[in-house]
DNA sequence: GTTAATGCAAAACATTTGCATGATA
DNA sequence: TATCATGCAAATGTTTTGCATTAAC
């Protein structure tokens, strides 16, 4: 389970799993695939534990981002968002679909960067240890609501 | 030449090129690879043109951004950089490297996402315009550096 | 009982905006 | 001259930090 792992890797690295610790870690769980803002984390997040501080919520998501359990990202937008991690499998090869029109998320799977990296390792002799893919464009039902308006 | 292409565009959408414009376009262009944050931007403007502010900086750069004269990337560092479109073929298959240990930005050339997007298309029906593809990890001086260091 | 974690408020930081002034076509 | 662009300072929004208090191990 998910949030075994998480608590697991705290232990592991001897930080103590505080119960506002353990809400955020919920929501993100919650919301695997949601690209939550930090202010999103914290409205969620009051809703567990009514009492905790934005302070305590950025600390937290910098803390685990350190330990590797989440993922931030920019989509452009000034904010950084924040993702669990799915395990390196699902991660690495989990790109995101980002609408201009409506700004949704979505995902798409794909392993071809495999052979980008080995190129560039070959050619440029950089080590590639992770990498970020974001498509922008539109989405199917906006694209139809276009239609839809025409 | 980049410059008349820059000034043409201006000129075509009826905006005004003022020594201040001007200055932060010979910026953007003298550093065509530079990956220049707005900060960065500032200081070398003000070197051709002394009186500029911060506030004409960012309006020119939101300026040229709309018309497609000029990118935005963000790396994660909280802050957005710029750099001159130098046409859409050179544009389109240009990724960046970034060494996680000295910050670095190389690039590295690829048209392997030609088919990624395709697919796209085709299995999600999301219609890709743009994408922004970032490898990190450690570019081959670091990893230099890191032997001698052994 | 130590030490790490929290909440609050203040600070820091990049970016945007209001507005009066100045420059441009 | 009418409009657009600028500079400055103030406002904004996100994220970070200081510090006294509290809670976890």
């Amino acid at each position: 389970m998910l949030k075994d792992w998480v608590s697991a890797e705290l232990e592991k690295n001897s930080y103590r799993l505080t119960p506002q610790r353990e809400a955020v870690v919920d929501v993100l769980i919650a919301n695997a695939d949601g690209h939550l803002s930090a202010e999103e984390v914290f409205m969620h997040t009051k809703k567990l534990h009514a009492e905790i501080g934005l302070a305590t919520i950025y600390r937290n998501l910098e803390l685990l981002e350190s330990l590797g359990i989440i993922h931030r990202f920019e989509y452009g937008d000034g904010q950084s968002r924040y993702e669990i991690r799915l395990g390196d499998e699902e991660e690495h090869y989990h790109h995101h679909l980002i609408c201009r029109k409506c700004g949704s998320i979505g995902e798409f799977k794909s392993d071809l960067l495999e052979t980008i990296e080995k190129r560039i390792a070959e050619e440029t002799g950089f080590e590639v240890t992770d990498h970020c893919l974001r498509f922008f464009g539109v989405c199917a039902s906006c694209l139809k609501q276009q239609d839809l308006d025409n």
